[in-house]
DNA sequence: GATAAAACATGATCGATCCTCACTTTTATA
DNA sequence: TATAAAAGTGAGGATCGATCATGTTTTATC
């Protein structure tokens, strides 16, 4: 899944070498998932894991040192799944309209992401409590930006440099009006994203 | 402190009638906001409590039914604090220019009790886990956003419920750019609050 | 195939923590 | 002072994360 190439030596306890091994990576990491959704990462149990993944408690601990590095390498997951999105929508982007139509597409796609997937506002909110999933996801969040502040000055023929603080910004508030809008009901979300996407959008085609 | 007339029956366990209870109370509070500035919400430890209180156990769980009430009854009494000031920065505007010196000053002065006070960026944190918590912060954030539509609908003499979703929008928005701007070092963060309040401010005077 | 080393697996057990409960002490009131 | 209500106590149950000593399987080497 994620991490095979992990960048934070603690990740996975264990490198697994054996076919057996990496299944069960795959599959802890599949059930945790699956627990986290239904009942979010607090009520994650290590116990409930083992025996969904078929596997012992002592087992579980080889392949990851304790139950934070399992929610850290699900985010990893999804950061690099979202990235690649963004990475395709922004890359062609050269004029203004261009980068309006990639900016709400972005949003669009980043909010049904978040609502189909559950386990994503849980990562998020682990975030909170675990100061290594904090640092990693504004790490990420920067990175983002970045992509967004390098759309930017193709689309205005400046530099990047010039945007990257307003793109920080705009971008940490996406995540926060996305979560907003997922936690209320359709109609009021609706209004939301829209009135969001009206007052960033004139922002981002400042040059 | 707060919760004297709790909304929600569950907030303090026991009424307390006598004087030393009652100081007992206040200081269970005042003892678990400084642990909590300290180290967290999350490694408020009960005994801990009891003890910085002089009290045992048993007798700190007849005032709180468990430990996320304690939070929530600190949350109260800053709700209540940051209300009382929001409504007297709120209340006399009438024009646009007013309501634009007055929402400046609202987005300031939320920064720096922000920053001045670590305990409101845990309670912020612990409503990620506890729903009753973060029920309670919403209803106190839908209740702040309509004094600011109020405030607009004054200003530009129309109806508030045309300022509604915008305001709410906009003040969940501010809670995450004032917690953004206290996580990041104090230049970026002057960047941000900057940029955030052009944007809005822009937002906040159409009619 | 025999042997050793490395990888992998096990679950009883430890320690930390939240919270309960049966019981005691203090205060208010008649 | 007698009685009831309020307040207080702390040992112990229950849960859960994490460890560790030990056992099993796979792989590499001759």
């Amino acid at each position: 899944m994620a991490s095979e190439g992990a960048t934070d030596g603690s990740l996975p306890r264990r490198q697994p070498v054996q076919k057996r091994s990496r299944e069960r990576l795959r599959k802890i990491l599949d059930v945790a998932a699956a627990r986290i959704a239904r009942n979010g990462s607090d009520q994650l149990r290590m116990s409930d894991v083992a025996e969904g993944a078929g596997i012992s408690i002592g087992s579980l601990y080889q392949y990851f040192p304790d139950k934070s590095a399992i929610v850290r390498a699900l985010a990893e997951h999804y950061n690099a799944q979202s990235r690649q999105c963004i990475e395709e929508t922004l890359r062609d982007v050269a004029t203004p309209a261009q980068l309006e139509v990639a900016y709400v597409d972005l949003l669009d796609q980043y909010f049904a992401m978040v609502r189909d997937e559950p386990v994503i506002r849980d990562i998020w909110s682990a975030t909170q409590t675990d100061k290594q999933l904090m640092s990693l996801e504004l790490t990420e969040s920067r990175l983002c930006a970045a992509l967004l502040a390098d759309a930017m000055a193709r689309a205005h023929g400046q530099n990047a440099k010039k945007y990257e603080s307003t793109a920080f910004m705009i971008w940490q508030l996406g995540e926060a009006v996305v979560r907003l809008a997922t936690s209320v009901d359709a109609s009021e979300s609706k209004a939301i994203l829209e009135g969001f996407k009206r007052m960033t959008a004139r922002e981002i085609l400042r040059m």
